[in-house]
DNA sequence: CACATTTGACCGTG
DNA sequence: CACGGTCAAATGTG
């Protein structure tokens, strides 16, 4: 439960930071928009963390939910309970913000369809997730693609926490690219037998933003701990990815 | 001491 | 052979 809390700790304290920094980012529709989506993950993350709670005290002998019932989820399913959330909370202002959420939502779709099409962008090298090594590699594993505005203070070398514990595991320089590319895996790797992997990079042209994905995801996440610890288990992509 | 990060080496793919 | 993903030893941190 502790866990739910921190999500939407998190949630709230990024609508603040957008509240603040709205002068700045209104001539930066890109990261506006991503910012908006960075507090739909966070709240997505505490729905999932809330359904996984509920579901295992409701049915101590179910399993626990399974990635592909939780891949699905649109960003769009969660909207209603942001919008519940701010209504009741916040001021005009803030639904002003849903509405442009829900704009983004449609306007990273269309960008991200162009992207997969390998068209343009990124000069051809891209972010395709392009394979190399077989090593460990999951026959059938899925790669989701998101944009996550970079941290305006702080550390903004690191992508924003997604709520989950990444272990890093390497960084390369890409040709063609500015910045270089860092990867990681689940903390809980061994632990849970967790495969999930995420590659994350700034774009070239705004380094505003990283670019993150996921690969080797689960089909069938392991069971989390009985006890809550400090770090969550590792359904870790089930939630960040608002496709 | 345990765990995370860094970074050069390794190796499969195209 | 170049590129990119991963490994693993060295190093850092609490």
């Amino acid at each position: 439960m502790e866990e739910v809390i921190n999500s939407i700790r998190r949630a709230s304290e990024l609508v603040q930071n957008l509240q603040q920094d709205l002068p700045n980012l209104a001539n930066q529709p890109e990261t506006l928009s991503l910012s908006i989506d960075q507090i739909t993950q966070a709240f997505t993350a505490a729905k999932e963390q809330l359904l996984l709670i509920s579901r295992h005290t409701q049915t101590s002998e179910s399993p626990p939910m399974l990635l592909h019932e939780t891949t699905p989820h649109q960003p769009q399913m969660d909207a209603t309970l942001i919008q519940e959330w701010l209504r009741s909370s916040h001021t005009v202002t803030m639904d002003q913000l849903f509405q442009m959420q829900l704009a983004s939502m449609a306007a990273r779709e269309v960008e991200d369809s162009e992207r997969t099409m390998g068209s343009e962008g990124d000069q051809g090298q891209g972010i395709h997730a392009s394979s190399s090594r077989p090593r460990r590699r999951e026959a059938n594993q899925e790669k989701k693609k998101i944009l996550v505005p970079a941290p305006q203070f702080g550390n903004t070398e690191m992508p924003p926490e997604d709520g989950f514990t990444w272990r890093k595991y390497g960084q390369k320089e890409i040709l063609g690219s500015k910045y270089p590319r860092s990867y990681y895996r689940c903390t809980h790797q061994k632990l849970y037998e967790c495969q999930a992997k995420k590659m994350v990079q700034r774009l070239d042209h705004n380094a505003n933003i990283f670019e993150s994905i996921s690969a080797s995801i689960p089909l069938v996440a392991p069971p989390p701990p009985l006890v809550a610890g400090p770090d969550p288990p590792p359904q870790d992509t089930v939630l960040i990815i608002p496709w």
